[in-house]
DNA sequence: CTTGACTCCGTACTATGGTACGGGTGTTAT
DNA sequence: ATAACACCCGTACCATAGTACGGAGTCAAG
């Protein structure tokens, strides 16, 4: 267990194997030496990784911000006082996606809330209070 | 004021006007009619329905499933059953994202206290963490 | 009443993130 | 041992979401 040609880690992480080789060339996973003899194997943290960043994806960010996350956790930003900044900033900006997440589900809800009383709003009345949320 | 031409408003929205034109090729906004003489007249209607869209891009929605959240908050689904499982689909995909987001932070978090403490720890332990928050 | 900035519209090009293809080689199930 | 299937690698193609371009019309400041 813990080893995976690249059709299984395709499979295991629910991508293409084409997606895998692709995250290679752009750095974003190692890809192992090429063994003496028979197929490469990927191992276990490189199936978590194709997790994380198949979740980060799914969360707006770009592959490329993906990999600068993913030099931070490798700690391969040697200046640790940059390192902390970048964190940071990355740690205040998640923080605003999950504000800007709750406003939009307040937003459904009271649009579901509407729908149930057969009550109408006009959608601009909507967007106004996504924009100001009392 | 609430009267732009496609520059002011894409000014004002921070986008391209040629985002602007793709947006109403889409179907995302509605493109006024063609004055008589002169140009277009855009609605402040129209720039919150933009600003919108940016929001919910950044929170990793595609422009497709931002048409069909905006044609709810149009009232344009007449199936009043159908749309209201679609909105709670909605809603709890976003919870599904506030929690990932949640999860990213704590990592993000460990991860900046760890190098606060000069400490170190491997890749690997924090995406396994990620994954499988205590 | 002209000149410079802006709009209109169609078409073409670009960047990102993959996806498909093809010819060759390696592996495995019967 | 020989299909049938998986991997390797390079290159080409694709969808999404814009971005640029060119030629014509429009507006507004001096």
């Amino acid at each position: 267990m813990g080893n995976f040609t690249i059709g299984k880690l395709a499979k295991a992480a629910d991508v293409g194997v084409e997606t895998i080789r692709y995250y290679e060339r752009r750095g974003l996973i190692v890809k192992p030496p090429n063994p003496e003899y028979g197929y490469r194997q990927y191992s276990e943290a490189t199936l978590q990784r194709i997790r994380f960043i198949k979740n980060c994806k799914s969360l707006g960010f770009t592959l490329k911000e993906i990999g600068t996350v993913l030099d931070l956790l490798d700690g391969q930003e040697m200046n640790c006082i940059h390192a902390a900044g970048k964190i940071n900033l990355k740690i205040s900006e998640i923080g605003q996606k999950i504000e800007a997440l709750h406003q939009l589900k307040r937003l459904l809800e009271k649009l579901s809330n509407c729908i149930g009383k057969c009550d109408t709003k006009g959608e601009a009345e909507f967007l106004a209070e996504f924009l100001s949320p009392e």
